[in-house]
DNA sequence: ATGGTTGAGCATCAA
């Protein structure tokens, strides 16, 4: 099985690149962020015609996640015992950043998209920390429940967790993203049991997951490894493969992230 | 000029 995740940053801007990337990839699973709409403005058509079933949550313009499988897609859950709420009853404005469905022969993939944090002065920067940790909960109430659970946590995690994963620390100096507060955060859920299954398989330095649109960040290689997958021991076992797919960040219309992709063979 | 784009939705916010 092939699971796949993808910041693609507006699906309805791109919903003929993901098509042809599904195909291109031949991919099983997709864990999509950043949808940038509501389900009730997707068309979902094209998808369903290539034989994926959708479930997506989304409730404002700017955040949304899905998941498309072809290989079944049941029990799906959008949030987890915990999760923070931002802005605190002040606008009322309502996030989506978190969905799972059971995949495949019995794995529940999460799609996540963390937070951003802005400043680290910013009300949503704390707010990020607890959405980190309300994932670290659920992962060891799933491993509690279950030691041999099959559970990936994949997404946009917006850290970088170690120095190689940005193109100059000096670059980040007061930045969110790269601060300790949050990289212990994401550590916390490696160390619940969940580890990066990408990274031995696309070791650093300069190896990279997201190039800001802005400043000719990507022709620069100056990028950042935000995007990860992170999978209980029993999926660690079952990983054959992985690989960033940066050329889907080449060429007119890309998304600011490239797919990160895992072969599992379960 | 802090180095300047993209998407959503229509002024500006978020990333």
């Amino acid at each position: 099985m092939r699971i796949a995740t993808w910041n693609i940053n507006s699906l309805r801007a791109r919903t003929e690149r993901v098509v042809a990337f599904l195909e291109r990839r031949d991919v099983d699973v997709l864990a999509l962020q950043e949808l940038k709409a509501r389900p009730e403005q997707l068309d979902l058509s094209a998808f369903e015609a290539a034989g994926y079933a959708c479930a997506m949550h989304g409730l404002n313009q700017w955040n949304g996640v899905g998941i498309l499988s072809r290989v079944g897609l049941e029990d799906v859950r959008t949030e987890v015992e915990a999760l923070p709420t931002y802005p605190e009853d002040e606008t009322g404005v309502l996030e989506a950043r978190m969905i799972s469905g059971i995949v495949g022969d019995g794995l529940r993939l999460w799609s996540l998209y963390v937070p951003n944090g802005r400043e680290i002065d910013h009300p949503h920067y704390a707010y990020k920390l607890r959405w980190l940790d309300a994932v670290r909960a659920e992962g060891e109430r799933a491993l509690a429940a279950d030691p041999e659970t099959r559970t990936v946590f994949a997404g946009d995690f917006n850290v970088a967790p170690l120095d190689e994963d940005v193109w100059d620390m000096a670059a980040f100096e007061g930045a969110t993203h790269v601060t300790e507060p949050e990289r212990a955060a994401f550590r916390a859920i490696v160390d619940a049991g969940y580890a990066d299954l990408v990274r031995p398989y696309a070791p650093g330095p300069g190896v990279y997951t997201y190039w800001d649109y802005q400043a000719l960040r990507f022709p620069k290689k100056e990028g950042m490894r935000i995007d990860f997958a992170l999978g209980s021991p029993a999926v660690q076992r079952a990983v054959v493969d992985a690989r960033i797919d940066r050329d889907e960040r080449k060429g007119k219309g890309a998304s600011d992230h490239a797919p990160v992709i895992v072969d599992l063979e379960l």
